[in-house]
DNA sequence: GTCTATACATCGATAGAC
DNA sequence: GTCTATCGATGTATAGAC
């Protein structure tokens, strides 16, 4: 990126690094609400209100409410992706799948953003949610990834016999996100990364 | 159930079995609703519209929304129990997995039910939603059905080497949920029950 | 049994003072 | 940059006529 594109991003005074603070705090703020009570049901009000502010105020900060939901969506996949960027190209198909359940172990510790992905994706499954086509978008770019992984290991000859690789990534994203509704009800009676890995461990030789 | 409870149940002049056929609609319209917008979003305006009442009319045959939703869930167990109660006791666990796959293929006809409970559990996850009560203890029967399966499997020597019959039976609900999701958003790119007779192939021999 | 009318809360968003 | 004030839409639920 070149210095002039940035500096357009970010205005001609620099707005986002002043503001940058409220922002994050918004952010947050909203992540949590869209996460307990969904986007739809979710209010610019409490959002508003955890973060100290008034409605006006917060919508000086985004336009709207679907600004708002894009954004956050936005960060989460900054975050996300920093954090998964390093296995998605891994000459070793089961060192992403390894990373995978890394992720699922880590999850565990941000019950916020598994509420949210989990609420919103239901949600969005309606072709008219303002995030409908993210989630398209998302799940279109998990298959490849995961499918591209058990090639490589299919490849490598370690894939058990008649499975097939796109169908085994449909089933581990199926299998992360369900495992989600059960642990966000009871905690107690799930271990998402060692599931996963057992899920794995039936898939993949010496894995 | 004698005949006086049974009497008791339906009012001293028979109140359902009068306004039974506009309940039904009623039912009908709510299910879409919820499926559509979830329970928090979703408004008895849109469902009286839909039904062809108003507001209040509706309201005369159910005392508020929760109420409403309560109805539509016990309609909908009892028409799946209806469904799966031969396989729930099956001598052999495989049958009972195999009506589950049976279960997923014909999920595929109804998408508004998918859509429904994919919406609904999502958003029960939250402890103060109407129907958090219900899916903990919907998934708590659930994981002790497709448990017992399992545990015969095993007992039968048909389990995977190193499977748990518990921990298969979270696996095998979540991967269900799961496959609903991605499902619902593309249709075209999921087979769920497919997937789940995969799944199955690779935990239990000769599935 | 169904309606109109209405009460009353809450929502997203805007205008304009400071 | 944040506020108060306010608008118009929409939400659940109730009262009472028919």
């Amino acid at each position: 990126m070149t210095e002039t594109t940035e500096r357009a991003r970010r205005g001609p005074r620099g707005e986002y690094a002043k503001t940058g603070a409220k922002r994050e705090a918004i952010l947050a703020a909203a992540l949590g609400v869209f996460a307990e009570s969904g986007y739809r049901a979710g209010s610019l009000r409490e959002i508003a209100t955890r973060v100290g502010m008034s409605e006006a105020g917060l919508l000086h900060h985004f336009p709207n409410k679907e600004a708002l939901l894009a954004a956050v969506l936005d960060r989460r996949d900054g975050d996300d992706l920093s954090r998964v960027h390093i296995i998605v190209d891994a000459e070793d198909g089961a060192e992403t799948l390894r990373g995978l359940v890394e992720l699922a172990a880590h999850n565990a510790s941000v019950p916020g953003v598994v509420e949210l992905y989990c609420t919103l994706s239901a949600e969005a499954t309606s072709p008219d949610h303002p995030a409908h086509g993210y989630f398209l978008g998302r799940y279109d770019w998990a298959r490849g990834m995961v499918g591209r992984a058990f090639e490589r290991i299919a490849r490598d000859g370690r894939l058990r016999e008649g499975a097939d690789p796109a169908r085994a990534a449909i089933a581990t994203l199926a299998l992360m996100d369900g495992l989600q509704v059960q642990w966000l009800l009871n905690r107690d009676v799930v271990d998402m990364s060692e599931a996963l890995r057992e899920y794995f461990a039936g898939l993949v030789a010496d894995f």
